[in-house]
DNA sequence: ATAAATGCAAATGATTTGCAGGCTC
DNA sequence: GAGCCTGCAAATCATTTGCATTTAT
C-alpha cells in the first residue's frame, strides 16, 4: 500500500511539471516505489517485464534520464559498477558499501555535512552537490 | 628534475616489483610524473606520443592497470568523464571539482576522515577505501 | 490533433582482450 | 631463452540515439 501511495505521488508530481505518464512509466514508477534495494536500469527492466508491463530497455533509461531531471529519482554510480537508481523522497543521505556483498546502506551525518560546506568555503568555493562513498568491510569480532 | 627524480623512484619501485620496464611505461612514467593536473588515458597517451614514444592507446590502458594495482598511481572517477588518473606519492586526498572549468582541486580534512571512520565502526564496519567528492562552483563576492 | 513517448536496431564511447610478433631480464 | 609486453583490430558493456510508429493529453 506504501507502493502504491508512493507511486501515485510520483505520478502526481510528474504531471504537474508537465510530463506524461505512460504505461511503462507507470510501472516504472511503481517498481521503484517498491524497491527497498538499489536496482540498476537492467534490474528494473526485468523487474517491469516480470511485472507484465511491456517495457524496453531504451525506454528504460529514457525514463530514467527524464525521472532524475524531475529529481523524482537520484542516480548512484559505484565504482564498478552499473548506475544504480532510488527515489528520492526522503533526505539526502549518503552510502556505504559492502564490498564483500555488495549491499549498501544509507547513512547521514551532519557534522560531514557541515565540515564539507565550511572546506569549501574556506577556498571560496559553493557545493553543488556531493558524492561520499564508504567501500566498507565488516568487522570481525574480537 | 622533480620530475626525472620522481620517474626514476617508481621504476625502482616497480622494478622490485617484478614489473618489466619498457620503453612505453617509462615514457608513460614520465608524463605521470611531469602532470600538474590530471589526465585520463587519451591525453595521456597523447601527450607520450608527442614527447615521441611510440605507444598504443591499448598499452595505455595496460600500464596503468599495472601502475594502479602497484600502487603507484590512482584513478580517479568523477561523474560524466572518462577516469583520470594521479601519481599516489603523496599522502591521501580529497577532491573538489569546479563544475564550471573542470579544475581540480586536492584538499585533505582529518575531522571527516576521523568521522567517516566512526560512522562505519559504530555500524560494525571498516573502511577499505572511501570517495569524497565535492562538485563547487566559484561563490561570487558580495 | 499534435507533440511527446516508444521500440527497434544501429551508434557511441570508454575500456578490454585475443593473438602473433617483440623485447626485457 | 622464456615469458612478459606490445600493437592491432575486434569485442565488450553500459548507455544513447535516429527514425518510423504509437499514444497521452
Amino acid at each position: 500500500m506504501e507502493t502504491e501511495a508512493r507511486a501515485l505521488a510520483f505520478e502526481e508530481a510528474l504531471r504537474r511539471a508537465g510530463v506524461r505518464i505512460t504505461r511503462q512509466r507507470a510501472a516504472l514508477l511503481r517498481v521503484l516505489a517498491d524497491a527497498a534495494d538499489h536496482p540498476d536500469a537492467t534490474q528494473l527492466h526485468r523487474r517491469a517485464t516480470e511485472a507484465g508491463a511491456g517495457v524496453s530497455l531504451a525506454t528504460v533509461y529514457r525514463t530514467l534520464s527524464a525521472l532524475e531531471a524531475q529529481g523524482v529519482i537520484q542516480k548512484l554510480e559505484f565504482e564498478g559498477e552499473p548506475a544504480r537508481f532510488e527515489t528520492a523522497d526522503g533526505q539526502h543521505h549518503d552510502h556505504m558499501i559492502d564490498v564483500e556483498t555488495g549491499e549498501v546502506i544509507e547513512f547521514l551525518n551532519e557534522r560531514i555535512e557541515r565540515l564539507q560546506a565550511e572546506i569549501a568555503a574556506e577556498m571560496g568555493y559553493e557545493i553543488v552537490r556531493h558524492r561520499l562513498e564508504l567501500y566498507v568491510r565488516r568487522k570481525r569480532q574480537p
